[in-house]
DNA sequence: GTTTAAATTAAACAGTTGTTTAATTTTGCT
DNA sequence: AGCAAAATTAAACAACTGTTTAATTTAAAC
């Protein structure tokens, strides 16, 4: 597993991820991230060549071997909604784990203007979107999905809820008595992510 | 209906809220907020008192009369599964009215420090909680929806499906062929609406 | 050891930021 | 009319923004 980043890199990569996460793209300066990975400010713009394309490759840097987890998921010997909700927690760990960067990813990302990269990403959505589409006409075929779903709805209300419950954490936090940061990143990984999979589950077999 | 802000005030709330919408908060001068209401650069700092003042003031001149209405949809005559329906036709529509506000109230905010407004602005979700609470306890009695659902987690499914929908919006709009702004906002009101109360009637009546 | 390229630095660049000041104009009241 | 409060203005403030430059240090190759 080598990356096209070197070592120096990849901590401006992880500093700048933390700090995006944190206060956002537009609130975290070159100089905040410099000062954190204790190198010069010169240096974002040396590797990188500007504060967006620094956005652009932490982006490429995150979401590179997403696609081959997808691919492997798909093939597994599964029923087709163990496969759904394999997706869902492999969803939510990566987001969980990668701090903040899907933050930035589905949200400020999709604002800049930017075409350069931002083609890229659709393009990743898009290989998503059909990773997820082949799961559930599997499933339909095999009579278990109802089919009058609208599947490209369905990731938003994956992320979406996961999204939103994290952008309110402090208030979640408080609401659900989960003091500490371990409580909190338990209940996403037990309570969030099961009712994420009870919601799609009951959204794909219930029948009115 | 009458209001604490006078009409320049408004004036400036307004324009606020649209580039806010458009730019995030920290993507919005207050240079341009004045330029874009024909004011001086110093009233917002003279009405509001600071550019964060004005967000607060912002947000609660949006949210006002929001628990009111939710207040009537309790008390009217109509099975908890129409009400639900109804509480999710509420919310997209007064998200999708007020431009942008919502992203900067549900996503911006939450991550800013200021905990005078905070504190006020979290009472409003908890009462806004309340009032879901009690129209799904209400068909839980009636013996219509499961009682194994973790309440405060519906909102995040709710909000986020609409809210990632809606942050995503050039890659969906791409996806589904919506050219232009009307067949947008058209599809909001109609599938994507349709989807939520699907997928919120399904998780709270399927039986496992 | 010399040479060449890469890495690193401090400094300066030209803009923009939110906010304040002090002066001026407008408004409402008697 | 005169007066006082409110509204509005241009200008200045210091701090911060992303980026570039030119000089210096480090590393690798021969």
């Amino acid at each position: 597993m080598k990356s096209n980043f070197n070592d120096k890199q990849i901590i401006i990569l992880e500093v700048a991820e933390t700090l995006f996460a944190e206060k956002g793209f537009d609130g975290t300066s070159i100089r905040n991230i410099a000062k954190e990975a204790k190198i010069n400010i010169a240096m974002v713009s040396y590797y990188f060549g500007s504060k967006e394309k620094l956005l652009e490759s932490l982006i490429l840097y995150r979401t590179s071997d997403l696609k081959l987890q997808l691919d492997n998921l798909i093939i597994e010997d599964l029923e087709p909604i163990e496969k759904i909700n394999k997706l869902i927690e492999l969803y939510i760990n990566r987001i969980n784990c990668n701090k903040g960067i899907y933050r930035i990813l589905h949200f400020e990302f999709t604002s800049k203007k930017g075409d350069s990269n931002l083609q890229a990403f659709s393009e990743l959505k898009k290989g998503n979107l059909k990773s997820l589409e082949s799961i559930i006409i599997e499933g339909q075929t095999k009579g278990i999905f109802r089919k009058d779903v609208i599947i490209p709805l369905i990731t938003p209300t994956i992320l979406g809820t996961f999204f939103h419950f994290h952008m309110n954490k402090s208030f979640f936090q408080n609401l659900l008595n989960l003091k500490t940061e371990d409580l909190y990143n338990n209940y996403i990984k037990t309570n969030l992510t099961l009712h994420i999979q009870q919601t799609i589950k009951a959204l794909l077999i219930y029948e009115s």
